[in-house]
DNA sequence: TCTATTTTTTAGTAAGGGCGAAATTTCAAC
DNA sequence: GTTGAAATTTCGCCCTTACTAAAAAATAGA
């Protein structure tokens, strides 16, 4: 049979498309500092608190994460090493997306999450080369070409800025669908030099400018955009 | 939590990974009108036969196959379908893999093999126009547009050709590694004229040229591949 | 401190996908 | 027509990933 011995060897990943999905949600909230525990896990994977803690249990015995007393959930190096792995193949099939396929911007954060998961190792280097070595993705996470936690350059939150400050989109959040939706269609991506022309804190708003516009948003969405500090 | 309703809808499938790789192999029986039967389907799926023999009864269940009498395992409309939504997806991305990535030829089919299960129709849209709507696969085999079955081309293999016969390569199997590392190296791939210049069938062999070289192949070999009628 | 509310855990259930072993059917060859 | 090999189907069992319900533990507010 040429089919038999034809058929494809597995990718070697010891964990599965859901563990996945795990570790690269802890991983995310690692790379920002933020401490995440189970019962937000269960909530952004949408499974109830018994099943993440079902899998996280599977999880420790595999020696992927740990489960300290302090209840907060630590990859161990084994676990970042396989996470920063599909954050990687995820950021750049996002670039690939992006610029390649010319997908709008706020479609490819759900795409990749399929994509990160069926990309081999030498698929994701020679996409790394064809798109020139990008060091983030579209949205400004970093790409991340080591398993070693990223040291983030120094950033501050929009709503930070003062009145008649001038700074450089830096990151904006990669899965809020709404928003990028509306900075799509402002233009509004990393590398933009923005103004904050009023600070109305007495309403909740801030008011930007940018080459031609001007745009107001409130300080809960300002708070969600990253700037260079 | 930002996080919270930004998760991924999965994909609308009605099927799982496991069983798009059952459709997309009964498929390929189909495609070329060989009948297929629940025993070679486990052994292409490297799986007992009571496990292929549960997937079945599933899929059957649910619409997908139907299991007569006669043994021969055939797709309903719906299987069909989906079958050759895969199908298109993977030939897709083969051409993807082989004409953007620059990935070497006898590695696309496996890679291929898990991008089918990951692209939205969406992309697979996209995919299509940035390639310029190819109607075949670099090995040759048609892309589905329509869930309808192709009339194939008329072709014949290699070996039974004739002495002094010219035939344009059409087809090369997809999924056979080594064969397709030689032919590789040899350059022939669909759309090489080639030219019979010896059939020594007393030791089973054919020997072929073209352009600058010239070089013997088995009988065996040289029915694999498929040539313009 | 003492409820009130999260959070974590345990228990029990289900479906998908997998196994080996054995029983049965089918089919081809003699 | 019988026999032997191949194919099918059933049976019992395993693991993963989900679920609900509910108990136990930890945290936070008043």
């Amino acid at each position: 049979m040429t089919h038999k011995e034809a058929h494809m060897p597995k990718i070697a990943r010891p964990t599965s498309v859901i563990g996945e999905d795990y570790l690269t949600t802890i991983f995310r909230f690692a790379e920002e500092g933020r401490p995440i525990i189970a019962a937000r896990l269960a909530e952004i994977l949408s499974v109830s608190p018994a099943t993440a803690f079902g899998m996280l249990k599977r999880m420790a015995r595999d020696k992927l994460v740990e489960l300290s007393r302090s209840k907060e959930i630590v990859l161990t190096s084994k676990g970042q090493q396989i996470a920063a792995g599909v954050i990687r193949r995820h950021r750049l099939s996002e670039r690939f997306l992006s610029e390649i396929l010319h997908l709008e911007w706020h479609k490819i954060y759900n795409e990749a999450h399929r994509f990160e998961h069926a990309i081999s190792p030498e698929v994701a280097d020679r996409l790394k080369a064809v798109l020139g070595n990008p060091t983030t993705c579209p949205h400004g996470y970093s790409i991340p070409y080591t398993s070693a936690p990223q040291s983030d350059v120094a950033t501050r939150p929009l709503n930070q800025l003062t009145e008649g400050e001038e700074s450089i989109v830096y990151r904006v959040p990669e899965d809020d669908t709404e928003l990028l939706m509306f900075l799509e269609a402002n233009d509004i991506k990393p590398g933009l030099l923005l103004k904050v022309t009023e600070v109305a804190s007495f309403k909740g708003t801030i008011t930007l400018s940018a080459k031609d516009w001007e745009i107001v948003i409130s300080t809960d969405t300002a708070a969600k955009i990253m700037m260079k500090a």
